[in-house]
DNA sequence: CGCTGTCTTGAGTACGATCAAGTACGGTGG
DNA sequence: CCACCGTACTTGATCGTACTCAAGACAGCG
């Protein structure tokens, strides 16, 4: 089907970060989003043993690829990753976006297999961890447990609101307030960002065209809902994108 | 938002079912797409513990309300449930159609608060299981825990499939496939089955207009690829039709 | 500097939505 | 039994949003 010239590495594992002493959970800004999130001192040392830290990946080298075996869960340390999913047209599919804390890779769990592939969109790095050991230790700890099943649940849920049936306005404005709050509760300014994403990827994301995408960006531009140039964005008037984007609010990945 | 006239009763519990001596997870038709799914007889006694069994519901009847706690996770026994959100604009979404043995509320665990509607289609009755003790037992069951995640794992990739840019055509193909399939793993004819849902949910649930809906239908039976009058549906040329739904083949919910 | 890829802008088109009738079924009551 | 009604569905005609095709602008880079 696809070609497997361009077969992925395997991630490299950085040992200066897996000997651990420079990152710990505990020490990690991200720990209240992430997996280890509300746990005690001593739960999350034994979720941070179970972590490697991969190597520096750099703009389009891949994390996994549909067909790899899943092994392994991955949380985004720094940078932005897009998986996607190609159909048997050709015709790309991105499924999401996923930023410093997130999870990627839950989704093959019930086959034992990804169906999508994960890219690196910018200069980024990855938390990984044996699933088979995080599912042995999501028995000892109930805490755990319940964050892996709050983050697949929340999952689901931000699918369904994407599957919505909505203008194009309305998911750019849902696009654009999910990654505010995103970045917001990461301790990044709400209202200016850089997109880390192309045109082209955004577009595909939300099942737009290309240039529909930069229609509306010229268009909220006008009405002066945001000031945009090439990759970086300010929102200019956060409630009115809000309203805009109805419930769909709830968008993420 | 909603009006409240119309609140939800709880689920009535069926005594003689509670009681047990007639149903049990080890008898049930179901146990092998279901929750206690690879469990042996001990776990899955264990798991038979937790269920609380409804009375029979009638189409139009609730099993749970936008704002309801969440408290317990819903497997079907018997009937179609469709579940669905109303937006800001009044405007209703259907998320999914839920044959029996699969589950349903498990999107409102991250937030504690059902953020959707779940409605019998038809008359249908549901397993019920209190989320704090399943959660609990999944701790010590690691067969469970991983059929949950299993569950939840499959919902994520099935919405993302969902929300992917298919054409009226793909998507109506991709649901009637999709349904085919799931009868056919309940032991029903993979050709030949009622739809449960009205042309309106279905439109709503693939983001057409019912209009479209009723036209691709007609054009389907042209073509000679199914033949439908009203509810009863019979697919006279399944490969046609897989070929049409792509890769969307995994629709599911 | 010219090349390349990304993005923007414009013009025409198409798919599916909307609006509007018309039909068939199921239920109710006479 | 049939007349009536309401709802669900179908079919037709028109419309509009977003897609497609195409050309041009702009930045990054050798």
């Amino acid at each position: 089907m696809l070609s497997q010239a361009a077969r992925t590495h395997d991630v490299r594992v950085n040992p200066a970060f897996h000997s651990g002493q420079h990152l710990a959970c505990s020490t990690c800004s991200l720990a209240e989003l992430c997996l280890p999130m509300g746990l005690n001192h001593d739960d999350m040392q034994r979720v941070d043993d179970l972590v490697e830290r991969s190597e520096l990946m750099h703009e389009g080298e891949h994390l996994f690829r549909i067909g790899d075996r899943f092994k392994r869960v991955y949380a985004v340390r720094v940078g932005t990753y897009k998986s996607y999913t190609v159909d048997s047209e050709g015709r790309e599919h991105v499924l999401g976006f996923h930023l410093p804390g997130e999870l990627i890779g839950l989704d093959a769990i019930h086959s034992g297999v990804h169906r999508s592939n994960a890219v690196a969109l910018d200069t980024a790095t990855v938390c990984m961890l044996s699933y088979e050991a995080l599912d042995k230790l999501a028995g000892e700890i109930s805490g755990l447990r319940t964050q892996m099943f709050k983050l697949m649940s929340k999952d689901i849920s931000d699918a369904a609101a994407l599957a919505g049936d909505f203008t194009a306005e309305e998911r750019i404005a849902a696009f654009l307030t999910s990654l505010s709050k995103r970045y917001h509760l990461r301790g990044f300014s709400p209202l200016e960002f850089n997109l880390t994403m192309s045109r082209r990827d955004i577009a595909n994301f939300l099942r737009l065209a290309p240039e529909t995408v930069s229609r509306v960006f010229a268009r909220f531009e006008k009405d002066k809902l945001i000031a945009v140039e090439r990759r970086s964005l300010r929102i200019t008037a956060l409630t009115k994108l809000l309203d805009m984007a109805h419930c769909v609010g709830e968008i993420h990945a």
